[in-house]
DNA sequence: CCGGTTCAATAAACCGGTTCGACAACTCGG
DNA sequence: CCGAGTTGTCGAACCGGTTTATTGAACCGG
């Protein structure tokens, strides 16, 4: 049995084969210049043999920082990259971590807490993903003393923040149905309970994002003077599925309705699939809006008409505020965006059918 | 201006606030059956109210472990996360990593060098997805006295692997459609240029994994006696804009075909979509297999047939066998694993239609 | 009253690097 | 030939914890 213990090179391995002092290994690698050209050039070459690697962890702790971010998710990450839009927000933080050579550390609750999870993360700062009021954990980072920027939540002022006009771009995707003269909805929620795990409080994160978007619908509808019944919101988890699962739900509750509100461009395309299914066509005899506008929106069929959110920017943005906090440790005024949101007209999107035309045309 | 420093409290302080040697708060965290109820109460209850947090760095430096899992990929996370296939492969690592109490950190090329973002990451073990004979950074692992499982790769007989059936799949999607009796075929690879930065080689990952699934390919079509020329292979990006593209270009080249074998869902999704732009119907006159099975394929319109690669099992049992080789720090065989694919027949194929009927006049 | 246990708490070493201040040797102007 | 700078290297302290061997006090039976 050959034991393959590959015992590690530490850094006072290179210093005595080299003949020298470990800090003046250390001063070869990091500040060359300081040293004499054929000093570096033997501790160098007394290293590569050896096959020495500076230990990373260690290099953190004296160094006093990781060159990581943490992306805080209060979601399990089973379900988090079960949603397309999360990877599309994690291409935006990647892409200017990358950038700045930063590696990325997801962080969800283990074992049911995320505070904990949190607490053992070695990171130079968090990304928080829709961390709610109720969040202790927010508390927590700021003892730890590393800057947090939030996305999807302003609860906490004096962290930097980054979010999306969720109820503009809600209001715009209901208004776009109502012009088209609808006036039967059934809207399409994420239901509440993302997770339940252990002793901590369950995410509100979406709550409030999806509660934003609820508001918009609301109000687009409350101007067209149309009513909107509870039995007329749906939920389903989110994802393909529950779309699929949250259509024939509002189907067989034995609504009449023409037009779908759906807060979530995944479960939107399960409600076409599951139309279709049932032998609905859209838009020809339903009409579905979607939100988020992941990249797959585009090739549904038919196109699906959607709010489009800056996933990507907002992910970018998140990490470039963050990146900010890093270097001005603690100093300086936490900065707040707020990205727009825009309706995208596709083809699941049409006039209503003949008939049932009692149009409300004024507004 | 509130200078904001939260400065961080040591496990000096609360050992100075609570009258104790920093030695007995460690124990009280760690150990406290070794304390006396009193002693650990009273420390317990300075730290609190002090606000003390162990620094995980220190934590791990002391205990040599980082409760962190590494996954390593030689394309920019930007790319890979645009992949659906890549997000269900991070479900499966985060599933048993989450169980586990592992974080993820996800370590991609830090300016062009995987092998330099590699050495400074601070993880227990790597998964490494898919990197190919010619990648220096595995022994750059090895030699750091980290474990690693390569996935889509069996380059490295003394790591553990996770693989997959690619070139079974591949044989039984031709196959398919050979037995629909489809004799005109069109093949859409993803382009093997990747990325290209810095100094490093560029990733020959997805190359092994697409040149095993030509393989699968090619072998059914000479088992029919069909010949496959070079101008029917075209590419395109990974991603859904890389399908149109790809089958756009097959199409403008004059070629006919009635079947068309995609390498990859997202590019098949892509070219379901153009297709339907330019006018053709699926499957009535072009049959399509995709390869993957991601979500979104039981949802297209027609729902796409592809080949079923277990993604989130893959990520899984790499983790499960990466924790494995943790555990038994370097002794134990490395484990490598096959799973298998197989085809789901949707409804994006069908018979080849009766006559040879001309599909594309010209541009 | 004494040697042997048990229990609680501690001091010191350690994890593996970085960094600061000091020092010796060498250079150079006067 | 002296004193002031430079230059190259080193020792020691430090980052913030964990761990091991040890100590001192209390306990206990003989």
């Amino acid at each position: 049995m050959d034991q393959k213990r590959p015992v590690r090179v530490r850094i006072i391995d290179v210093a005595t084969e080299a003949g020298v002092s470990k800090s003046t290994v250390s001063i070869a690698f990091n500040n060359p210049q300081r040293l004499s050209a054929e000093t570096t050039a033997r501790i160098r070459s007394v290293a590569d043999s050896l096959g020495y690697r500076p230990h990373p962890v260690a290099r953190m702790l004296a160094q006093r920082q990781t060159r990581t971010l943490g992306i805080l998710t209060p979601q399990a990450l089973t379900v988090a990259f079960g949603n397309p839009f999360f990877s599309m927000f994690s291409q935006g933080v990647a892409s200017v971590g990358e950038e700045f050579g930063y590696a990325l550390l997801y962080v969800s609750p283990l074992h049911g807490s995320l505070a904990r999870a949190a607490g053992q993360a070695s990171v130079d700062g968090f990304v928080a993903i829709g961390l709610g009021e109720d969040h202790p954990e927010v508390e927590e980072i700021r003892s730890a003393g590393l800057p947090i920027v939030l996305v999807d939540s302003a609860a906490f002022p004096e962290h930097g923040s980054v979010e999306v006009d969720d109820e503009g771009g809600a209001f715009a995707a209901a208004q776009h149905l109502v012009e088209l003269g609808h006036t039967d909805f059934l809207i399409i929620a994420v239901e509440p309970p993302y997770f339940a795990v252990g002793s901590d409080v369950v995410s509100p994160v979406l709550d409030g994002v999806m509660s934003r978007r609820m508001r918009g619908y609301r109000r687009a509808l409350e101007a067209a003077g149309i009513e909107l019944a509870d039995e007329r919101v749906v939920t389903g988890s989110a994802g393909f599925d529950g779309g699929v699962g949250a259509f024939n739900r509002g189907l067989d509750s034995g609504l009449h309705f023409t037009a779908v509100l759906v807060m979530s461009d995944a479960m939107a395309i399960g409600a076409i699939h599951a139309a279709n299914e049932r032998g609905l066509t859209v838009p020809g005899d339903v009409s579905l809006v979607g939100f988020d506008n992941i990249d797959e929106a585009e090739h549904t069929h038919p196109p699906l008409t959607t709010v489009h959110q800056p996933a990507r920017e907002k992910g970018a943005a998140a990490a470039r505020l963050l990146l900010a906090a890093i270097d001005r440790r603690g100093s300086g005024q936490p900065e707040h965006r707020r990205l727009g949101t825009r309706l995208i007209i596709r083809e699941s999107t049409s006039r209503v059918a003949g008939e049932r035309q009692e149009v409300n045309s004024e507004t």
